[in-house]
DNA sequence: CTGAAAGCGCTTACAG
DNA sequence: CTGAAAGCGCTTACAG
């Protein structure tokens, strides 16, 4: 029922390879392209796309893995991936690791399979394997969210919002912290995040930091939210994530602590819940949907065999909203 | 570099076909059929997808197209489409409309051109255009969140989550209240949920309710919460959405307004946000997670050619939260 | 159970 | 500028 390449060749009475190349911008007579045009048109005639890929042995479609389609963070890179793919003509394919690293790992070898033009993956961590299979896909790998010195990233400047947030908090007058991180096994979020906060901590006197770990998960962060505030009383509560910092959120008003003044918290991330809550949150936010952008135009240029940066740094920004209290103006 | 079929054939000394028979069940002499195991195996032998479907002309893929990608609902909806659709095998092909409706429409030819097996699409308005391309693909389309005589769909009950909010804020002793909805061109959200609040306050004497609209966006409804509160000071405002509930709740501490007590505010949808936020939300909770699940189930199943049923309508359920005061016992 | 052959719809050198 | 031919990797009747 769908027309193919040949009935249009034989109602325009030219050879199929003249359909083709008049389809591909090849060299075509004026008369025979103005005469293919309409008889495209008048048929709908629509290319298969299986066939056309069978042949080139390639795609226009990008694949994306995320951790999981319902968080903030990878909603924005993937509106800002398929953004930027859709604007080049190409399509985001996307696939859900479900925070489960073998599923991770085998949705790069279906998507290799798939031969899709290159794969843009937001991993907790890059292991020896995903560097093993990204190898043997035979396609480019671009990483969001993590670095490593194999493949391609995009990254955001961990330590720097560390170092802002804890600079920030320092200001304040903040002297009695506690820093609810996570495993360090994420190096991006676990690691460099916590170093640049213990570096802010370094230029400072006299302040007392305790660091606790929890999961991403809202639920966990509230329940360390719980035994922080038995067993050491600090006046601020960083958080690694804006989840975390909502579970922490959550604990204070259980516990009747008014925020910021019994208690102070602060997140990272710059989700869109921060500004809705009250207080609003004081974050860091993470250009996301530029990461996207940029991840999409990059894993398209790789796949076009051209020379791209080995990483990009992108740059966060401290957003002071109401949640940290200012002790230097109390004590006044 | 990858290995063909041809390729297997000749390491084990047989056709071409009997190595596709192979891979496809079909019926193989024991002796063969171990033969086989062991070099595709061995081989690494993985199958061009691109040529099966040219041949088979179909594939395994379901086409999703969504409102957006960073909502709530949407999220949830893929994530049990995605859960379903790998569990039988095959693979969620997402594509984001953005909220137009011409990209909508686009993205049901796209896929059609691409020989999904099925598409689940998630429309803010079915229009005749909208049936028209459904009846063109020759694909089944299966609707999510809105119905339609013409197409196979999977709704919530709309009506009904309005009348169970109207019914409890009614019992809690509101009698001033304002409704901000959305468009009437929504028939799920802008229609069916203002009918059944609006049969709720018709089974109630003395009831005065003052109807408003606003977009789905959070900054557009404070925007018009500013608006309600100067003009009818409601003991109450019900909202259609979340995320509307969230603009007002916003409007609500800027004016210094203290929820549920000086004014109680309710939503529809269950989003995470409103367990979190304090004091938690009053809501329905939609299934959307289980709506995505059973539409993928559908959907295949219409793809393979079964009958289905023609409409699914699930039920809801009030989350009686803490932003709704009860009037009734202070007025004791 | 097995094989030879045709064909899915397209692209791509190669001649002309 | 145009056409005939080969082939991408697979599946599917049809014989045997």
């Amino acid at each position: 029922m769908n027309k193919t390449i040949s009935d249009i060749a034989q109602m325009a009475g030219v050879a199929k390879s003249t359909v083709s190349r008049y389809l591909n911008g090849g060299s075509v007579s004026v008369k025979t392209k103005q005469k293919l045009e309409r008889i495209t048109r008048e048929a709908g005639y629509v290319p298969n796309t299986f066939a056309q890929s069978l042949k080139a042995k390639r795609t226009n479609l990008i694949g994306t893995i995320v951790p999981r389609l319902d968080s903030f963070a990878a909603a924005q890179t993937m509106t800002g991936i398929d953004e930027e793919i859709r604007a080049a003509g190409g399509q985001m394919l996307i696939y859900n690791a479900g925070q489960d690293r073998e599923r991770e790992l085998e949705a790069m070898q279906e998507l290799a399979r798939q031969k899709v033009a290159g794969i843009i993956l937001m991993p907790a961590r890059v292991t020896p394997e995903h560097l093993r299979i990204a190898e043997a896909a035979g396609i480019p790998v671009l990483l969001v969210g993590q670095g490593s010195d194999k493949l391609h990233s995009v990254i955001y400047d961990d330590h720097r919002a560390g170092l802002l947030m804890g600079r920030y908090v320092l200001e304040q007058g903040h002297r009695r912290i506690a820093y609810l991180g996570v495993t360090e096994e994420d190096e991006a979020v676990g690691r460099q995040r916590k170093a640049g906060f213990a570096q802010a901590v370094q230029e400072c006197a006299g302040c007392e930091v305790f660091y606790y770990e929890s999961s991403f998960k809202i639920a966990d962060a509230r329940l360390i939210a719980e035994r922080i505030l038995e067993e050491c009383s600090p006046t601020l509560i960083v958080c690694a994530t804006d989840n975390i910092a909502l579970g922490v959120v959550k604990a204070a008003h259980i516990h009747g602590l008014s925020i910021p003044h019994e208690l102070s918290i602060t997140g990272f991330g710059g989700y869109e819940v921060t500004e809705i809550i009250h207080p609003t949150l004081t974050t860091v936010r993470f250009p996301y949907f530029e990461a996207g952008k940029l991840a999409a135009r990059l894993v398209q240029r790789l796949a076009a065999g051209e020379e791209v940066e080995w990483q990009t740094i992108l740059d966060v920004e401290l957003l002071r909203q109401e949640s940290v209290d200012n002790l230097n103006i109390r004590s006044l």
